[in-house]
DNA sequence: TATCGCTATATAGTTAACTTTATAGCGATT
DNA sequence: AATCGCTATAAAGTTAACTATATAGCGATA
């Protein structure tokens, strides 16, 4: 279930009630029906006996608090059955989980992504950030500043420190509290080298060694370890070199996920 | 599958090589054998009988690349059962999977998410950011910029244009590309109330009518009807009131669901 | 060396979801 | 009014995954 060589696939079964509703099977029936435009051409399609398809229509015809198929029993052509607004948003929704699914197995197979933090792992596959400064770690501490916003210290496990200046409302929002695992996005060009001093000193303010230098990136290593990317302003420095950095805390975006 | 009153709730299968390898109940067995240290005493805990759970550990362990469960024949106890390092990790991985498969059936089951667009369906319920401001659109325009970064624009459905600069790396990390579905973030202090000219000009650059402040938070409205949220900086503008508003590229923050 | 609780394996019955096959009934179209 | 292809329903056989029950074999421990 880790290595590459392996075969592993994700199917989605949503179960209503305790009892199975939807699986892999019934929605390409749907989906089948759909095109077809009758149940019997639709499991012809599908590849399985009318009668095993008939029995799935009428089961979650009857279980859905709407029917799904509106049939049609006689007239011309003989009869017919037809998707009904329902039936299309619960074979939307199926395949959406199913993709949603699909990704998360692909992505989470990999030995090195840790399985022990949701967010950690839910942003292997789900949304990517063009930040290119992410960090995992926990909120630390929950200060007001003078402005009305909150001051949120996330600890990550390296344990470098990064403050961020998040509204009230948006605390609120993401249910920020002690502990809490988030994410700090950072991007390069927020990360502001700082010459003017080669002392430490204030939230967000830390020495970090010239790793390399490539057009106008910089990537920097701090003290505890942690990767850092910036973009070169005025004069650039030397690899080797230690400069200091200066992130605003307004400029810092947290990220996670409400429990 | 749509309203609230309904209990649906999903299950995960895992298929090795197009063969069942993994459903809920196995997962539960194996960490019931995982508790109880014995195949027996774990079926008995899962509610199973010891054939059916034999079985499923002899299949699981032979199909898998490695065991996941090593066994002991005789001696103290009679023998026993323990989850090697595979079989935990998969368990690990099983519940992962399941957590953001039921995370995504209940966020989706609302009928006002769009179904349409996996990267607004997957942000309902995956990572949060801490930006007040979220636009979905699609990559309008992607021009190289002075700076050696890209001007990258996006349109949204209601017309509305907002353009980020971010870096080449960044650009090709993201696979950013005409008419991707993109994601435009911004933190409410990045938009800059710009009482110096009425007059839009540049890119980023707005009027907007002023729908509400509550103490330092306004609420804008620009005239595509997005609604826009900002912090307020110097002299509060009042209710009703029309004003410029600037969001610099650089604050944009862009994110994206690689293919 | 006998005991113990486990792994390892077999046999037979049960269940649910299928399969094939068959047939009744419908109603616009011809 | 006869036709047609469908829906609607039933009966009987198949399959896979279970159930319960039984038994052989193992090896540290007492």
């Amino acid at each position: 279930m880790a290595d590459s060589g392996m075969n592993l696939e994700a199917q989605l079964i949503l179960n209503l009630d305790q009892k199975m509703f939807a699986n892999p099977r019934r929605m390409a029936l749907l989906a089948a029906i759909a095109e077809a435009g009758s149940v019997s051409q639709g499991a012809k399609l599908a590849g399985i006996s009318y009668k095993a398809a008939w029995d799935a229509v009428k089961d979650m015809n009857q279980r859905a608090e709407e029917p799904l198929l509106s049939l049609a029993v006689g007239g011309k052509g003989g009869g017919g059955a037809e998707l009904t607004d329902m039936g299309e948003r619960l074979l939307k929704l199926y395949r959406l989980l199913s993709d949603i699914q699909q990704r998360a197995v692909v992505a989470l197979q990999d030995r090195s992504v840790p399985l022990e933090s949701l967010l950690g792992a839910i942003s292997q596959f789900s949304v990517q950030s063009s930040a290119r400064n992410q960090y995992l770690g926990r909120v630390d501490q929950l200060m007001p500043a003078d402005s009305g916003d909150m001051l949120v210290s996330v600890v990550l496990e390296s344990g470098l420190k990064i403050s961020a200046s998040i509204t009230r409302s948006s605390c609120e929002r993401l249910q920020l509290a002690l502990q809490r695992e988030v994410m700090a996005l950072i991007k390069a060009p927020a990360v502001i080298l700082d010459s003017s001093t080669d002392q430490e000193a204030g939230p967000n303010c830390y020495s970090a060694e010239v790793i390399s230098i490539y057009d106008q990136d910089l990537v920097l290593r701090l003290p505890t370890g942690d990767m850092l990317y910036a973009r070169i302003s005025a004069q650039p420095p030397e690899k080797g070199q230690t400069v200091v950095v200066r992130i605003d805390p307004a400029q810092v975006m947290l990220a996670a996920i409400t429990p």
